[in-house]
DNA sequence: TGATCAAATGCAACAGAATTGCATAAGCAA
DNA sequence: TTGCTTATGCAATTCTGTTGCATTTGATCA
């Protein structure tokens, strides 16, 4: 497990700096998990995660404001009403053409890719500046399972 | 202003006691509140819309649950976390094909009537059962003006 | 009408997610 | 290493929604 120290100067901490922010331990990790998770994460699923390092709730609450807020992650409220965040794509020029899928069995939710989203044609005097699509239904691992996955 | 009484044997009630339920006050007065609505409400505009009537908070809780659990109404969580509620189409076969856009300034949902909503294709292994599809933007109060509408 | 009874309500307490204030700790530039 | 600004940790709070339970009431039937 790479400690604060070796992780200090990698292109991770690097490109924290490079937005005029501090490379402190909570970054780090927050974002090397986001980047190696598939999924979009909640608030809690974090915590679990990096239980092992001791961050304070709101640290961690604070580190994905601040990624949200500079643009590092994407932020969306699932069907219980929980924020979810994923990485957002560093070649995307608007987080805006994003589709996700959530389990309604294990509630988790993931990142469709491909998937390309046109914005409807809106009513006079609308204007839209983002989509947000979710389909909802059973994910591979828990479609015909009797026992939701993890 | 029509009293409790006048209203009893409306329409409205009628389509109540149709689903095996009471049409109590409570629920004409949520049910002609979202059938007169434009776009969906939170619970926070709904008990400040039926202020007068002075209903507890639960109960309109429970009056939008059960609206929501006997197909009367679509829940859908906002962007920031909060339900909106919206009287459902009674033609509409599934309340999944459902869009929404979001004034970034007021918070207001509106419903896209018209707008068609084609579930994309999945990765292996997964299986769709709805659509969630909003967009967000500046709607036609908000749109140029400084101040968001009301 | 008036009695009856399950369904609905009101009140209080609770629960979970997220935010705010403030004192302390720590990143990083000089 | 020093100093300053940013980030953190802790406690308390807000906001949204839920649960338990005693009381009221809508609708049925005599």
């Amino acid at each position: 497990m790479n400690t604060f120290k070796q992780i200090k100067s990698s292109a991770t901490a690097a490109r924290i700096r490079a937005l005029g922010a501090r490379a402190t331990p909570a970054r780090l990790a927050v974002l090397h998990l986001l980047e190696s998770a598939k999924r979009a994460l909640s608030h809690h699923d974090i915590e679990q995660a990096l239980d092992d390092a001791g961050f304070d709730r709101v640290t961690l609450y604070r580190v994905l404001d601040w990624m949200v807020e500079s643009g590092l992650a994407h932020r969306v409220a699932d069907a219980q009403r929980v924020f979810r965040f994923s990485v957002a794509a560093p070649s995307s020029p608007m987080h805006t053409l994003h589709a996700h899928f959530r389990c309604d069995a294990c509630s988790r939710v993931f990142c469709l890719e491909d998937v390309v989203v046109q914005s409807p044609r809106l009513p006079a005097g609308f204007h839209g500046s983002g989509v947000e699509f979710c389909v909802t239904g059973h994910c591979a691992q828990c479609d015909g399972n009797a026992v939701p996955a993890k």
